[in-house]
DNA sequence: AGGGCTTCCCGA
DNA sequence: CGGGAAGCCCTC
């Protein structure tokens, strides 16, 4: 018997299968769908195997398999096909697919570490009375009394979380041990009372129409906001299950949605594996395992979890559905939405896209009856829509009201005396966004890539948020040595500073990029804000996505047309999602909301839209748009992005697939560029766009395969494919 | 991807 | 002529 093996180096270059013999000792036991061990050249690496075969007529000597990775650890014939439509559908190097549905911890890199189901604790060696006398005798505080009282509060701490020093010492005084237990990385709280909400007229309705279907169905589940969308998805996950069958729900982003998790974990226990990026690898790893062995039954997680070897599934659901999250943007460029379309039609179950603002390609398919349309339009709790006042800009800049408007500052004051929560957006992060030299012009730009170096005050430099580059602040201007430089432009930071000084008293909390970097960070954040020890919340975009403060009354977006400006066919529809899903923030309980939009066009179609709380006519509007401009619902897209450090062979590679595009797609196709790409130096290289737009089109994915093959062996141009881009 | 082998270019 | 860099090919 033979195997043929993909090599777990991730380059299309040896994207090819290669034969071996599989050893007397394995015959049995091999199975497509795993990972092994092979020589490949002078060392032995990972490999995945594909399929057996019989036969091989090859002249030359074939090596043998060298051992099985992980006899669990095996993807069904489903998400082995799965993996070659992935293939397809983006381009990508075979082994990138399988590497992206299998747990990182098995890739080539880490290769050699052990990721046994052990966890070494630490517990106390002696009674507590002894432990507490001791510390009644320690002089000073330090790391060992430290560990002595958690110890004393928490029974047992994790090893790692403390230095082996520390340990060390207090082992050799007797006072703790260690224990290992054998056990996974996350451990479940038990389904406890769960507090099932009764579901209104419109949640039953939907519930009982996608409970009923029992083949692959599409539906749109568009609610406003707060109107329980949760609730029938856990609903359908429960019937799901009391069918036998599985479920998949991905959510944006795991670390906003603890109240989620939570509510998970309640319904269905020990049922649920969560799939998020602050897991580590090993507790991937066990998640998978769970999954595979079939413990758990429930998964809810990010964009990867749709990958989840979850057998005999029953539902799929997919939460904020226009979120752009389920795009991947490096390799593989795959959309968890059509990975989900491909599962759902090989389980033959239905597939629920939720959400209060769906993207246009989604309404518009819903509208035509490709998908079936489910509504929710009333808010399922006490909430009431709130109130949005549009505040023009222009006129307030008269009275030097450059970043709060008089009524901003008037409603926060309000909002803070009624004891009361505020939020406040702002779509950038750092103090001050452009730098420049009122006496020569000059300013401040990264050297790596096209764009203006941000202000950030608290750590007194200038960054560049593309590349990272970091360089200190001259108090003058690096050019001309003169005292003319200009801080331009707002970011979160110095919002705050103003905040401070217009309502001293009021306890503000930032939370951005910057103020997130660390593990548990977010919910460190939301959790101190929902408990009421601050009042205001200011943030990015970060802030806006599915929170849920009852006391939160007013929500200000001091910039609300930054991002209708970015030159992208989707910021409308971006913009209209991220003020309908702000504004959804106030008043989810009890209190009436109102929101404050601070702009400078009041005039414009999409805030009025907001205002209105119409999706229907900004969705109306906004098509028009797109059809008249050729974009998506209309036509599909792809983009090529010709990169080099070279700025000519960017530019003439570019010209050159330019021209064989235009040669040789079909007549209705159209071809635009090359053009300079939205960020056109990134990280020193030079990167040109074409973008493609196309109804019908049976040749065009031969032509890009063909363009693709030809730029894998050349090193100093890079062509990357993205078919079906969010942004061009 | 990474190693080995070939080719090419140019200099004291 | 020689050395180093760049290019090319192979890996079951």
């Amino acid at each position: 018997m033979y195997a043929e093996v993909l090599i777990e180096y991730p380059t299309k270059k040896i994207d090819k299968y290669f034969t071996y013999k599989i050893p007397a000792n394995l015959q049995n036991d091999l199975k497509p769908g795993m990972k092994v061990k092979v020589p490949f050249g002078n060392k032995i690496i990972n490999g995945f195997v594909m399929q057996k075969t019989t036969d091989c007529n090859v002249s030359y000597e074939l090596k043998e398999i060298d051992s099985i990775i992980d006899p669990e650890l095996i993807l069904s014939d489903e998400l082995l096909k799965l993996g070659l439509y992935l293939e397809e559908k983006t381009l990508c190097p075979k082994i990138v697919a399988y590497q992206t549905m299998l747990p990182s911890s098995l890739k080539i890199k880490d290769n050699d570490t052990n990721y046994n189901y052990y966890k070494t604790y630490l517990v106390l060696n002696k009674e507590k009375k002894e432990i507490e006398t001791y510390l009644n005798n320690c002089l000073k505080e330090n790391n060992q009394t430290y560990l002595l009282k958690t110890l004393l509060k928490e029974e047992k701490v994790l090893k790692k979380d403390y230095s082996s020093y520390t340990i060390k010492t207090l082992k050799e005084k007797d006072l703790i041990k260690e224990v290992k237990e054998q056990e996974y990385r996350i451990n479940k709280k038990e389904n406890i009372n769960v507090l099932k909400h009764k579901l209104n007229e419109e949640q039953q309705y939907a519930f009982d129409t996608i409970k009923k279907c029992n083949n692959f169905t599409t539906f749109l589940l568009e609610g406003i906001t707060g109107s329980g969308k949760t609730e029938v998805y856990l609903n359908l996950i429960d019937d799901a299950l009391k069918k036998g069958k599985s479920a998949i729900m991905l959510v944006p982003e795991i670390s906003l949605t603890v109240a989620l998790v939570n509510r998970f974990y309640e319904w269905f226990g020990s049922k649920v594996a969560i799939f998020h990026s602050a897991l580590s690898s090993g507790e991937k790893y066990d998640e998978y395992l769970k999954i595979i062995r079939g413990d758990v039954s429930v998964v809810v997680g990010t964009r990867s979890a749709i990958f989840a070897p979850l057998k005999n599934i029953g539902i799929i659901i997919i939460d904020e559905e226009h979120s752009d999250t389920f795009k991947q943007e490096n390799m593989p460029r795959y959309n968890a939405k059509d990975i989900a379309s491909k599962r759902g039609e090989y389980h033959n179950c239905p597939l629920v896209l939720g959400s209060a603002t769906p993207t246009l390609e989604t309404r518009s398919r819903a509208i035509k009856g490709v998908y079936k349309y489910l509504r929710l339009t009333k808010r399922a709790g006490l909430g009431t829509i709130p109130n949005v006042t549009i505040i023009d800009m222009v006129i307030e800049a008269k009275k030097k009201n450059f970043i709060f408007s008089d009524i901003l500052k008037q409603k926060l004051k309000e909002c803070l005396d009624r004891k009361e929560q505020a939020m406040l957006l702002l779509n950038r992060r750092g103090y001050s966004t452009i730098i420049n030299c009122s006496h020569c012009g000059f300013t401040y730009k990264c050297p790596n890539c096209d764009i203006t170096l941000t202000y950030h005050k608290v750590t007194n430099n200038l960054r560049c948020h593309y590349c990272g580059y970091t360089i200190s602040k001259n108090d003058k201007c690096p050019n001309c040595h003169e005292d003319g430089l200009n801080y331009l432009g707002l970011g979160t930071e110095k919002v705050m500073e103003e905040l401070e000084k217009i309502i001293p008293e009021a306890r503000i909390i930032r939370m951005d990029q910057d103020t997130t970097t660390k593990k548990g960070a977010h919910e460190k954040i939301i959790e101190s804000f929902k408990k009421g020890e601050y009042d205001i919340l200011l943030g990015t975009q970060m802030i806006s996505k599915g929170l849920d403060f009852p006391n939160v009354t007013l929500v200000g977006v001091i910039n609300a047309d930054s991002s209708l400006n970015i030159p992208d066919f989707r910021s409308n529809e971006k913009t209209f999602a991220l003020l309908y899903q702000a504004s959804g923030r106030a008043g989810r309980a009890s209190k009436k909301g109102e929101v404050i939009l601070q702009t400078y066009n009041p005039d414009n179609y999409v805030l009025n839209c907001v205002k209105e709380n119409n999706f229907n006519n900004f969705f109306n509007y906004e098509m028009n748009i797109r059809h008249i401009l050729k974009y998506p619902p209309y036509y599909y897209l792809v983009s090529l992005k010709i990169i080099s450090l070279d700025y000519n062979k960017a530019l003439e590679n570019a010209t050159k697939v330019t021209n064989y595009l235009k040669k040789n797609v079909s007549k209705e196709t159209i071809v635009l560029g090359p053009t300079t790409a939205a960020l056109f130096k990134f990280n020193n290289m030079y990167r040109f766009q074409i973008v493609i737009k196309y109804r019908f089109d049976n040749n065009l994915f031969k032509i890009l395969k063909y363009l693709d093959s030809i730029y894998i062996n050349d090193h100093k141009v890079n062509l990357e494919i993205d078919i079906d881009p969010l942004h061009i």
